[in-house]
DNA sequence: CCTTACGTTTACGTAAGCGTAAAGCAGTCG
DNA sequence: CGACTGCTTTACGCTTACGTAAACGTAAGG
């Protein structure tokens, strides 16, 4: 019954919320990722437009293009349709986990080497605590203004 | 011993390995990512830019950018240097390994999601195959105008 | 010597993903 | 009746990550 009535907000609410600018949002209007309603000229964001901006900020932060993330998030509103466009779309959704797997196997590896880098730091330190007997206050924290070259 | 006399590739190669245009490797030898030596002017890559490419197109397919990439692998081989320095390290490791973990965590959202999309459409394909000894062709469907080219 | 194959540099082009004015409606508060 | 406030559109600007010529060097082979 109350399915016309629902909550809606404007889109600094829905910017604030996501912590997105309004150009970002306008721009994934422009380019066909979101489609708010119009009161007038101005934009109302219901439920439906949250959860679809949810998605493809995700999709950003996985570093998927816009253009990757509009074939995906597409996905999931997709009707039932005739049989080889289902057949179609279970092919895609084949090519996407494929390649989140690949992404997974990346981020596993980068993690353990990072792990990997930590503990040798981690040795480094505890070389240098065993030898700072001769430095003048076991401190020796500088600021280490030091990087890269 | 024979330290001196390890293989040596040229662009071309690495760029065939790898699967990049040689356009590509420049680009990292100008934005300091790679620093093969160099025979005259022609460029020589030994094993290590080889590994240090690999991990550059790691972080590639993890979305990052190239200036992230850049602060991830001088990580590797960052010289142990003095406490402050180790200590930034470690704290810049934990940046990293924060934002991999989100990653990871929106990754696997994805592919449930994807799980459930396709769950969704075999679920449609078996409606379909099921209804489909009515109308001639099978093709009763009407309306929805449809998707993908 | 000339071609072919491979390498080089310099430099402009481009697509994506927004940033950032500039300028104009629409409601509302005093 | 202004003056805000918050929204809108239009449109040029900027950065990243290369693509794409153009023009030239060098070594091998016919």
């Amino acid at each position: 019954m109350t399915t016309g009535d629902e909550r809606t907000w404007t889109i600094a609410e829905v910017a604030e919320d996501y912590d997105v600018t309004l150009r970002t949002i306008r721009h994934y209007e422009d380019v066909g990722l979101l489609s708010p309603e119009r009161r007038g000229t101005a934009r109302v964001f219901r439920k439906r437009d949250r959860v679809r901006l949810g998605l493809i900020l995700r999709g950003r932060r996985l570093g998927f293009s816009l253009d990757e993330i509009s074939t995906i998030v597409n996905m999931y509103d997709e009707q039932p349709g005739e049989a080889g466009q289902l057949h179609y779309l279970i092919e895609q959704i084949d090519v996407r986990r494929r390649d989140l797997e690949q992404r997974r196997r990346d981020l596993d590896e980068t993690l353990a080497d990072l792990a990997d880098v930590e503990r040798r730091c981690h040795e480094d330190l505890a070389r240098l605590d065993g030898a700072a007997s001769g430095a003048a206050g076991g401190r020796a924290d500088g600021p280490a203004p030091r990087r890269r070259p």
